[in-house]
DNA sequence: CGGCATCCACAGTGATACTG
DNA sequence: CAGTATCACTGTGGATGCCG
């Protein structure tokens, strides 16, 4: 992208990531930690494979990434953020806050993956509550541990959770943001196992419609 | 700009905020509040007239501002945040302090207007102390008042202030960020009148390298 | 298969000129 | 002053091909 040519903050972070997609594969990266090319392809339906590999190079080179050779049993490249990449998290997740209105809207016929869930979560689900839940939305593993004050939303299974939820991906996101109750999620496919106690505490009594 | 069509709070916030230009916009209507299209094309140097009126109809037509018919003295259009559009201000702000490291390098050729000071200016000095100081940095005023743990940067006069600071944008914005002293200040041409000990409050220590 | 590079039709951009 | 019109140019999205 062309620069702003402006002595001014703001536009010093647009030069770098202004560009459409960029701060897209940034959330990615932030919810994914290190992963491959072919998971940021898959995590961002529409973008161009060429147009994300010249992303990854511009990233790379303004430091908000690195791309490492994994070592041998993942024989290929891993994309992680550096310090200075993860110092856009606050950035992406208040922008996310500020753009979930918007999700009300129609619903239809967007692309909705499981993962984008994950940043919600972080700023909705109650860390008072001690819980360990194993989330499968669309076959796709989530791991939510809270408790102390503090939650963590992580993707990958959780075998020693103690509350199971499974389900389309949608219905199972209403549920866990206090959208719906338990009822209203079995009635749209969403099964429940465990300790139903921990997930009523960990879910928000009435959540604004904000996801990621 | 097209829609990324993704369920995501970041993707529908880039969706509305995510192109060219936009944020700047925003930028200059949070530092202003209400003002004519010709403070925008000067505050954005480089936009072209056709694109500022194209994004002003969007960002219009999704909530983010309004064009209201001014009073008779004016007899303009004005342009001026809602609500939705100040919710916009805290992450413009983290967006400049997250690319203000990049300020230090090349400093030559880019443009530099004085009042891209104010947003930096207000995260920068200290509200502890009681202070009221009338700057003119390349002929712009910008008014200081502090106290109480607050501080209030805005454009314009300020004829009650106890000090006065007049010279070149950048090294008054230099000595108001702390980077540079008095002396060296007044080397540069900065002149100070007035109380400089309510000034010396006011500044920060030891700045980062923070603009906006 | 993962990780790109190439090609092309098209939408978005930037500079200038022009208008109510 | 506050835009609209025009037009050359650049960036994007989609398809496909290549290579270890």
């Amino acid at each position: 992208m062309r620069s702003y040519g402006q002595a001014c903050g703001l536009a010093k972070a647009l030069d770098v990531v202004g560009d459409r997609w960029t701060l897209l594969i940034v959330r990615e990266l932030i919810i994914r930690d290190a992963c491959r090319y072919s998971d940021l392809l898959r995590g961002l339906p529409g973008v161009a494979t060429n147009l994300l590999a010249e992303r990854l190079r511009d990233l790379e080179a303004e430091g908000v990434l690195t791309r490492a050779h994994a070592p041998p049993p993942v024989a290929t490249d891993l994309y992680a953020l550096t310090a200075r990449g993860r110092a856009l998290a606050p950035i992406v997740e208040a922008l996310g806050f500020w753009g979930a209105p918007r999700l009300a809207e129609d619903l239809g016929d967007e692309t909705f993956q499981p993962h984008w869930m994950v940043l919600p979560l972080r700023k909705l689900l109650n860390g008072g509550a001690e819980a360990s839940v194993a989330v499968r939305a669309d076959g796709e593993a989530i791991a939510i541990r809270s408790g102390g004050g503090r939650v963590e939303v992580s993707l990958g299974p959780a075998p020693d959770a103690s509350t199971r939820v499974e389900g389309p991906a949608r219905p199972v996101f209403r549920l866990l943001t206090g959208r719906i109750g338990l009822e209203a999620a079995a009635g749209l496919g969403v099964r429940v196992e465990g300790d139903r106690r921990s997930l009523a505490g960990l879910v928000p009594r009435r959540a604004q419609a904000a996801d990621s």
